[in-house]
DNA sequence: CATATTTTGTTGCAAAAGCAACAGAAATTT
DNA sequence: AAATTTCTGTTGCTTTTGCAACAAAATATG
């Protein structure tokens, strides 16, 4: 889309530096990785096409995402929750390049990692809001953003920074059904709320 | 998330360069900016809270994506579609910083390039993903969805680079309830459908 | 601080989407 | 090339979600 990219040429330069990398050739149908929380792996699919895929409760699977050739990936871009474990599936055969996120912040200078963040953060929240438009429901979608609240703000119980109109619209959902669902969830004891006060109870 | 940002200082190491930029202070409730094609702005928010939005013929809104201190925005990262006309919207008082992609990019050297250049490509399809994501109905997400193959095939028929399985789990919608609107689609003349083959009638 | 505007909370009803099931076609494996 | 597996196409039924409408509460504005 933007500017060319070579990945073979890419791949050259790299033998140059002195950062650590790792080439694997993966079969059709093989597990490439799965995402484990703190390993912040970097993985840049060289040739083949690949699906980022999850499995939820019900047996729904939801293709988070689809690799082509040059994409890049790994769990430095997704903020792991609890209940969902996500595999990348080589859809053909595929080679793959292997990075920690650390050795390559090391190969950048100051302005530039400032700029490496910015873009880091950007793409981490919008694996945030794919997590949460991927999920099939309006209960789903609502538990898993309070999930995502209570981890961010470390408690059980925190105050919505959105207004419930704006909340719909940020899960792309009707408001009344939303405010039907969350009426539900109190009933069934899953959370209590108060004003935009939310406490998860459990 | 990943380290630490500072973006005061940040501005501050932006004056040692030649890189060109403004700075402007905006209203809460006033609009930061629209995305228009080809301008290639990249905004950095330094203070306040924003969203970007986009109203749909029906007049929903949707929060594309909500923005605070530090956060990254701009044209750059939106594949720009003729059906929707993105908003940034201050929320409150907004301190912002605007450049332009070209700008920025001449201040990287070669080996940055690429993977400057796999984040981009990587936050663009992240937007895309989004952008089908956040529609309210299976037929909208279908439109969109072969909107985007049509862009980027150049070609009002085009073949499907998925099963209709994987597309429902992609779309995160019921294949059944999928195929049904597919047979809508065609009843009403808007598509025509052979196998993978897909061509849109306008 | 009185008035206007927006948001919440709620409901009955309509429409859309999901579920289950299955036969036939296509693709894959042995 | 036969057998197995996966995928498509379809349908009746159920559940979920959206829509419309409105009163009460909260918030913003002159």
């Amino acid at each position: 889309m933007y500017s060319d990219l070579n990945i073979s040429e890419f791949t050259q330069q790299l033998q140059n530096t002195n950062l650590d990398f790792q080439t694997k050739q993966i079969k059709k149908n093989d597990i490439i990785t799965t995402y484990i929380k703190n390993r912040n792996q970097i993985c840049i699919l060289k040739k083949g096409n690949a699906d980022i895929i999850r499995y939820d409760k019900n047996g729904n699977k939801t293709i988070i995402e689809t690799l082509k050739a040059n994409d890049i990936f790994g769990e430095v871009f997704f903020p792991i929750n609890t209940n969902s474990e996500l595999f990348v599936i080589a859809k053909t055969n595929c080679e793959v390049i292997f990075f920690l996120y650390d050795d390559i912040f090391k190969y950048r200078n100051a302005l530039d990692n400032i700029f490496f963040n910015l873009f880091l953060n950007r793409t981490i929240k919008q694996n945030i809001r794919i997590e949460l438009l991927t999920k099939r429901s309006i209960k789903e979608k609502l538990l898993s953003y309070f999930s995502f609240l209570s981890i961010e703000y470390n408690k059980k119980d925190f105050t919505l920074p959105l207004s419930y109109t704006d909340l719909a619209d940020y899960l792309c959902i009707d408001r009344s059904a939303m405010m039907r669902e969350i009426q539900h969830l109190q009933k069934e004891n899953i959370i209590t709320k108060n004003g935009y006060n939310i406490k998860l109870k459990k």
